[in-house]
DNA sequence: AAACTGTCCC
């Protein structure tokens, strides 16, 4: 479809040009919104409301008539100096209104403030009052000198025979500044006289209100243009349209579209632009082509617009070609088409192309600098998006809000904490810190970079918060595993302001790394009770919540409940399937999502890999590990490669995951080498152990998980020697074992449980519980499995320590206080250990409970004394 | 004309 787009603007591609520049394109911008000076339509206004009427020309001396036609002549030539010169010479007497307003009007045009002052002095000293017509010129012409304070003054002297024009001009005057509140109360003021507004005061007006946010002002503006008949006049529907875009009021900006009988390029500009800025990029370009079929004249805000819009929808074709229309058009040194263009090759995914843009481009601006940084940092060329930051600033082009937050943004993505503290120091120095958007990508920068004090810092620092700083801090504690700050921050902002959708997406992974399945129900009532659930940011999070806190159900009726799938939900579920030992399943949902026509990504392999994993499915892993690479053109990636040597490690083929490993193109990592690691424990493969722990312990040497995994190999083995070696050299390492830790949820508080933990309250009914169930389980043949003791002492001893471990005593405590037929979910730090898996089984028999325990790596469901990963994890 | 917060894997 967009390719016949572009064929259509080639068909259609001989529009006029001519008229770009001067057609009346007042709605964009403040600068353009005084539009009744412009060229086009400046005669006729001036000579209808500034020129003096013939009436006040006084009859008298032919010497007289003489010297005000002689400065009329060579104001008409545009020869200012002499007719200051003359104006200056002549007396009093000589002079009549005329020709101080020629002057006026000709220091106006070619903005002589000097001039004007001087024409203004000889004025006063003549004893001329200022008022009327005269008062009117002078304001005019101090305002079009950029003296807008002198302006003022005059007009305000004047204020009582204002017409309506000067209003309009004062008001348009404070919007071009930016002083917005200034102009809505001159509208005020002037509506309190009793002085009608004509299109353009509305014009002006309602982009003010817009531009503020005051939409309700706006839809009473809206009444009284239909009120007073300005209804039909496109310039304020034209206003109307676009205000009600910059609102967010679509609907209502279609329906006057509609319903305007005499649209001009600037009503279909508004659409395009409309439809750009409230993310319908489709319709803008739907709007485009409509106006070529219509041969509606096309000016440079539409091609600007049209090219935008292509940048969104990521059309490089059509992109192209309006590229080539706009070069027909003389537009090739427009630094706004310019910088257009090259924010499109970008986002189309073309650096090259717009690199070029970037260097064809006679005049940069600094959003030609922004454009750049921000294309870079999509490229993933994060220190070099920094490094042309630094040198737009050594070129002299002072760096704004947009600029900081886009080299923030490639700090914090590049994971350069010192280089993005180099530029908050930058933001300091400048005084830059004070806007929001700066601080909130400070934040953002710090907790992508890890450093969540530092963003906290800055976060504590901002006077008045918005929805962005509390989200991205509560979004960063979630993802720095955070989870109880998570938690907290949320409570707190809700007594200050009101969360959005995405703060709950950025709330639920601390629910799901909590497993905090009942605060994670609250939050999905509070979600459902406040309508976020239609966006499909906040269901995806919600479906990873509850897989996450062992919910896999209901994880599952969320997800099919979803009519508008995304490759996130489809991920979700897929990876979901695999944390609970459902490999098939997790196949069975890869499938339906290709049936949907969705194509997986890197995470989606990953995912569906790992599930293969989980599973033990070794020819379906292949599969799709090879399948990867060639139908999807993909390359694996070290967690692709960690994937398959853990999938060939646990079913036993641990030379082939040797070999893969030895094969790869990618250097393996830490990772890769302790999957393989850990399948050597499942299949007691001492000999190799030894070997992959050396690649382990030189890659990674301070993490003394992979120092217990082998110790736990040589217990099990026996080799008592061989432990004591081991523990020796994390002494001297000074590392220490992370200690285990279980936790559980009842009637949402939770409690977290250690090794051996008699500190509880409850210690003595939970030890009691569980030293029942080991003697239940000794009498029906179970034999305990001290092979994880990691002592070596007697085998009394190593029960004791056995029963001790953090998630047997979570479990009793489960069983002890929550309902008898409730489902006992229980979270661990670590994996889970051999012994505590058995006793799980067994507990899920002999109380009749369901009991999901996760660990580090994936869940356990035990239920009638077996449990979901059939002993295989 | 450009920018800041969000869901998935390891």
């Amino acid at each position: 479809m967009l390719l016949t787009m572009a064929k259509s603007i080639t068909n259609f591609g001989t529009y006029s040009t001519c008229n770009c520049h001067t057609s009346e394109a007042n709605y964009a911008k403040p600068r353009n919104c005084f539009i009744f000076f412009q060229q086009p339509s400046r005669k006729y206004f001036l000579s209808s409301y500034l020129d003096v009427p013939r009436s006040s020309t006084r009859v008298g001396a032919f010497a007289k008539l003489d010297e005000n036609t002689k400065i009329c002549k060579f104001c008409e030539v545009g020869d200012l100096r002499n007719a200051v010169e003359l104006l200056r010479m002549s007396q009093k007497s000589e002079l009549d209104l005329n020709a101080y307003s020629s002057i006026l009007q000709l220091c106006a045009e070619h903005k002589c403030l000097q001039e004007g002052k001087m024409v203004h002095s000889v004025i006063s000293s003549n004893g001329i009052p200022i008022e009327g017509v005269l008062g009117a010129k002078l304001v005019f012409m101090y305002v079009s000198c950029g003296a807008l304070r002198e302006g003022r003054r005059i007009f305000d002297h004047i204020l009582s025979d204002n017409k309506v024009f000067l209003w309009n001009l004062m008001m348009s005057e404070y919007a071009k500044i930016g002083d917005y509140r200034e102009s809505i109360y001159l509208f005020k003021k002037m509506q309190k006289l009793g002085i009608t507004g004509n299109s353009y005061t509305f014009s002006c007006i309602l982009k003010c209100f817009a531009t503020l946010g005051r939409v309700g002002e706006c839809k009473r503006i809206h009444g009284c243009v239909y009120k007073l008949g300005f209804g039909s006049y496109n310039t304020v529907v034209n206003s109307l349209i676009a205000t009600y875009f910059k609102s967010g009021e679509v609907d209502s900006a279609h329906k006057l579209f509609d319903e305007l009988g005499d649209r001009d390029v600037v009503s279909w500009n508004s659409m395009i632009s409309g439809c750009v800025m409230n993310g319908f990029s489709h319709s803008a370009l739907e709007f485009f082509v409509q106006m070529l079929i219509l041969r509606v004249g096309v000016d440079l805000a539409t091609l600007v617009n049209s090219v935008a819009a292509c940048a969104n929808v990521g059309s490089l074709s059509l992109g192209r070609a309006l590229h080539g229309q706009g070069v027909k058009a003389c537009f090739s040194r427009e630094v706004m088409f310019n910088n257009t263009l090259l924010d499109m090759y970008s986002k189309c995914g073309n650096l090259n192309d717009a690199i070029q843009a970037f260097e064809k481009m006679g005049q940069k601006t600094v959003v030609s600098w922004t454009s750049l940084i921000a294309a870079y940092v999509r490229e993933g060329l994060y220190d070099d998006a920094i490094r042309l930051f630094y040198e737009m600033e050594s070129k002299g082009v002072s760096p704004d809000v947009y600029s900081m937050t886009s080299v923030l943004h490639a700090c914090a993505c590049g994971n350069s904490l010192d280089k993005g503290r180099d530029v908050h120091n930058y933001i300091r120095k400048n005084n830059m810190a004070l806007c929001l958007p700066v601080s909130n990508a400070l934040m953002d920068m710090y907790a992508k970079c890890g450093s969540m004090e530092e963003a906290y810092l800055v976060f504590s620092q901002i006077p008045v918060k918005d929805i962005v700083s509390w989200n991205t801090m509560i979004g960063g504690y979630s993802k720095n595993s955070l989870p109880n700050e998570a938690l907290k921050l949320f409570a707190e902002m809700q007594k200050e302001s009101r969360p959005d959708g995405i703060t709950m997406a950025c709330l639920l992974p601390a629910c799901g790394s909590l497993a905090a399945l009942e605060i994670g129900r609250g939050i999905h009532g509070c979600i459902l009770r406040n309508g976020y659930s239609s966006e499909l940011h906040v269901a995806n999070a919600l479906i990873d919540m509850y897989v996450k806190c062992g919910s896999l159900v209901h994880a599952r009726l969320l997800f099919d409940m979803i009519p508008e799938k995304d490759l996130i939900t489809w991920t979700v579920m897929i990876s979901g399937c695999g944390m609970h030992g459902l490999g098939n399943e997790a196949i069975a949902t890869f499938q339906k999502m290709r049936i949907a026509g969705i194509k997986p990504d890197e995470i989606t392999f990953t995912s569906i890999l790992y599930a293969c994993s989980h599973s033990g499915l070794l020819n379906e892993g292949w599969g799709f590990f090879n399948s990867m690479i060639s139908e999807c053109n993909m390359e694996p990636k070290l967690e692709h490669y960690a994937c398959m040597v853990d999938l060939l490690a646990r079913t036993g083929n641990l030379s082939k995951a040797y070999n893969l490993i030895e094969t790869m193109p990618i250097k393996p990592d830490a990772t890769i080498w302790g999957a393989l690691l850990c399948g050597c424990r499942i299949h007691h493969d001492v000999e190799l152990a030894e070997k992959v722990a050396e690649h382990v312990f030189e890659l990674e040497p301070d993490n003394a998980g992979y120092y217990v995994l082998l110790a736990n190999i040589y217990a099990e083995a026996e080799k008592w020697e061989e432990v004591k070696k081991l523990r020796e050299r994390i002494g001297k390492r000074g590392l220490k074992k992370s200690p285990g830790c279980s936790w559980i949820e009842v009637q949402g508080k939770f409690t977290t449980f250690v090794s051996a933990d008699t500190a509880h309250p409850q210690a003595k009914s939970i030890f009691s519980l569980l030293n029942n169930l080991r003697i239940k389980m000794k009498n029906e043949g179970h034999s305990p499995k001290m092979r994880y003791a990691l002592i070596n002492a007697g085998d009394m001893e190593k029960e004791v320590a056995l029963c001790g471990h953090s998630e047997k005593l979570a479990m009793a405590f489960g069983i002890l206080n929550l309902p008898s037929g409730r489902t006992i979910r229980v979270a661990k730090n670590l994996r889970v250990c051999d012994d505590c898996h058995e006793m799980a089984k067994f507990m899920s028999k002999t109380t009749r409970r369901e009991i999901i325990l996760r660990d580090s790596n994936r869940f356990h469901h035990f239920k009638d004394g077996f449990c979901s990963c059939r002993d295989f994890w």
